[in-house]
DNA sequence: GCCTATTATGAAAGCGCTTTCATTTATAGC
DNA sequence: GCTATAAATGAAAGCGCTTTCATAATAGGC
C-alpha cells in the first residue's frame, strides 16, 4: 500500500497538504489539489486509517457487543445497527459476549482498545457497577435490553414486563384459565420481566399462581422441547393436557414446544393455543403460524445506532425513544 | 486511558521493557517484570492496539465480508468464524457488501485500510479479475462459496451441483415426474449449480427440462410465495397442481412456497413434496418438518478461519478441505 | 510597484506502541 | 578480585497519519 510520503513525492507537496485535501479540514488550491487526486489515483493511494485513527483518537467505527452472533434474534439487530451506520460513512465492528461475564468484560476491553468512536452494548452478565464505571471513565456506550437506573439516558430498552402482559391478557380474554409458562433463564432479566407480566395479567384476572404450569428454559428451541414434555407429563391426566394454553418466552421455545405438541397428536390451536415472544423472522414458518409478541428489534438497533450519531458524532437527530413498546402479533396458534 | 508512558514512570524502567513484558518478545527479569505488572494493574493499563497494529503492521484481527449480516445463513457463518479466531486470540471485523459491486469493493477496501491481516470473504458481484488483482497484491484472503480457477488454492466452496442433484434425484427416485423448480437469481453461481444439478439429475432418467416447470425467485420468503403461485396458475387444471414435487433453491422460498400451499389447502406430502436447500436453523421448525439440502455452512465458515490461521498465523493446522459435498437431509416433507 | 491582509503551503512534533542497536548489569571462570 | 561472556535494559527511530505554528505566495488597495 502506499503511504502518504509517497503521494507527497510524486505531487511535490507537503504530508500536510495530502491530509488537507483527504480530510477537506482546509482550504487548498484548486490546482495543486488536482496534482494531489491524480497522484493518489496513480498510486491507488488509500490513507491507512489505523494510522488516522492513531493520530486523531477517532476511528470512525463503533463496537457492537451482543450475546451471540448467531439466531435471527440478534442478526437481525446487528444487521439494522450496521445498516444505519453505513448510512453515515462509519463501520462497526462486532463481538460477541456470549452471557458470560468475563467474556463480555473482555470484549469491551478489546472495542475500547480498537479505539472505538463508541460501543453498543447487549450485555447480560457484566455487573451494573462495572457499567457505571464506565460511563465514569467517560466512554460513550448505549445499552440495548437492559435498564441500568444511573444510566437510564443511555439504555434502550422494551417493555418487557407489559409484553409477558399482552400475552397472557389476551388468553385470559379469550377464556383460558389454565396456561401454563416456559421462561428464559430467570436471572436474564428479560426472562423475569415477561414472566412478571404473566403474573400481573393472571393476578388482574384473580387467578392464582401455579408453579406446576411453570417452566424455566434456556431461551432455545429445546427449552421448548423440554418444558413442553415436563409441563404435560406433569398435567396430563387421561391423555389430557392439564392446560389449555401456553405462553412462551421467546419464539425459539414455542416452536420447539409446538414441534412436541403436533407428535402428540394435538390440534394447535384447538387443543391448545401457544404464543411466543420476540417475532423473530421464522415465527410465521411455522404452523400453524405463531401468534407472538412483536419485539421491534431492529427499530430499537436503529435508536441505538442514533443515539451514538447524536452523541458522539454530533449528528442532528431529533428525539431518542429510549423504551419501546412491544404489541402483539395476532396469528394462527392461538 | 493509561498509556505505556505512565506505566513505565510508575515502574520505572523505559518503554522497551514495558514493551516487552506485554509481549514477551524478549526475557526480562523476573524482579522487574513483577514491578511492572503491578504498575498495569494499578493504572487498569491495557495496551491501545491501535498503535499496536500501526507500529506492528498486525492488527490481529480478520476482516470478514459476506452479503448480509441478517438471515439464518450469514449469522451462522458468521457465528462459527468469530467463535473460531476467538479461541485462537483473534478477532472479527464485519462488513456487509449487499451483493453490489461498488459496496463490495469499498468494504473489501475498508478491511485492508483496517490492517486487517487476512479476509474472509463471501462476495458475489466483485470479478474474478479483481480477485486476482487482490491477490497480486499479496493480500491474504480466502474466498467462500464461489470458485475462482486461478485462484482455487483459496476458495472453499460447497458442490452445488451436486446438491441439486440429490434434491431432485432423490424425488425421481421416489416415482416423482414432474418436478417444479423455484430458483434464486441465475446470475448468482450458487443458484445457477444448484440448477445444473437440477437438470443433471433430470437428465439421467430422461426426463426434459419443462421450463413452465422453473420459476426464478430471489432467495427470500417471497420468491418462494410468488414462485408458487405463479407455477400453480399456470399449471393448475381443474383445481389440480401441474406438478407432484417441488425443488426450492433455498430454504427460506421453500418455507413460502410451503406456507401457500397450506393456504391453498394442500396436504404436504400428500399432494406435493418439497424440497429446501441450506437446511437452515429454521427448516425444522416448519410443518411438515422441511427436507431439504445440508449445506454445512459451519464447517466451512470453520475451514475458512483455520486457512486464515495456518496461512497467516502460521499455526500448525493439518489439511485445509477446499471442496465440502452437501447431503440430503431427509424430514418429512417428502 | 509597494505594502498590507489574506490565503495556501510546509516543517515538525506528536499519537502509543515496537524494535534495533548500544549499553549496562549480572554470571561465571580462573 | 578481575576479566570474558551472557543476560537484561534503555535510547531512539520509525509505523502513517494529523495538526499547530510559521512561512511563503497571492490578492487587494493605493
Amino acid at each position: 500500500m502506499a503511504t502518504i510520503y509517497e503521494v507527497a513525492k510524486l505531487a511535490g507537496v507537503s504530508l500536510a497538504t495530502i491530509s488537507r485535501v483527504i480530510n477537506q479540514t482546509a482550504p487548498v488550491r484548486e490546482s495543486t489539489k488536482i496534482k494531489v487526486e491524480a497522484a493518489m489515483k496513480e498510486l491507488g493511494y488509500r490513507p491507512n486509517s489505523v494510522a488516522q485513527s492513531l493520530a486523531t483518537n477517532r476511528s470512525n467505527s463503533v463496537g457492537i457487543l451482543v450475546s451471540e452472533l448467531g439466531g435471527p434474534f440478534y442478526s437481525e439487530l446487528i444487521s439494522r445497527i450496521e445498516a444505519e451506520f453505513r448510512n453515515a460513512g462509519k463501520h462497526v465492528i462486532i463481538a460477541a459476549g456470549h452471557s458470560h461475564e468475563e467474556v463480555e468484560r473482555e470484549r469491551i476491553e478489546f472495542l475500547m482498545s480498537r479505539n472505538c468512536d463508541a460501543l453498543i452494548l447487549h450485555v447480560e452478565s457484566v455487573s451494573d457497577e462495572y457499567l457505571q464505571e464506565l460511563a465514569e471513565q467517560n466512554k460513550a456506550f448505549v445499552i440495548i435490553n437492559r435498564s441500568v437506573a444511573a444510566l437510564s439516558d443511555r439504555c434502550i430498552t422494551l417493555d418487557n414486563q407489559l409484553g409477558g402482559y399482552l400475552a397472557t391478557e389476551f388468553l385470559l380474554r379469550k377464556g383460558h384459565k389454565r396456561i401454563a409458562y416456559i421462561s428464559g433463564p430467570m436471572w436474564k432479566n428479560d426472562a423475569s420481566e415477561r414472566y412478571k407480566g404473566h403474573l400481573q395479567a393472571l393476578k388482574e384476572y384473580h387467578i392464582e399462581e401455579d408453579i406446576s404450569l411453570f417452566y424455566e428454559g434456556d431461551f432455545q428451541e429445546t427449552g421448548g422441547v423440554h418444558g413442553f414434555a415436563h409441563l404435560s407429563a406433569k398435567h396430563s391426566k387421561h391423555s389430557e393436557l392439564g392446560f389449555t394454553a401456553l405462553v412462551c418466552g421467546n419464539d425459539e421455545m414455542a416452536a420447539g414446544a409446538m414441534a412436541v405438541a403436533h407428535d402428540r397428536g394435538l390440534d394447535i390451536p384447538h387443543d391448545l393455543s401457544i404464543v411466543g415472544f420476540d417475532n423473530v423472522n421464522f415465527s410465521h414458518y411455522t404452523y400453524p403460524k405463531l401468534t407472538t409478541i412483536d419485539y421491534p428489534i431492529a427499530e430499537i438497533g436503529q435508536m441505538a445506532a442514533r443515539w451514538v450519531l447524536k452523541h458522539v458524532y454530533k449528528q442532528d437527530i431529533e428525539r431518542i425513544q429510549s423504551v419501546f413498546k412491544p404489541r402483539l402479533m395476532l396469528r394462527d396458534s392461538c
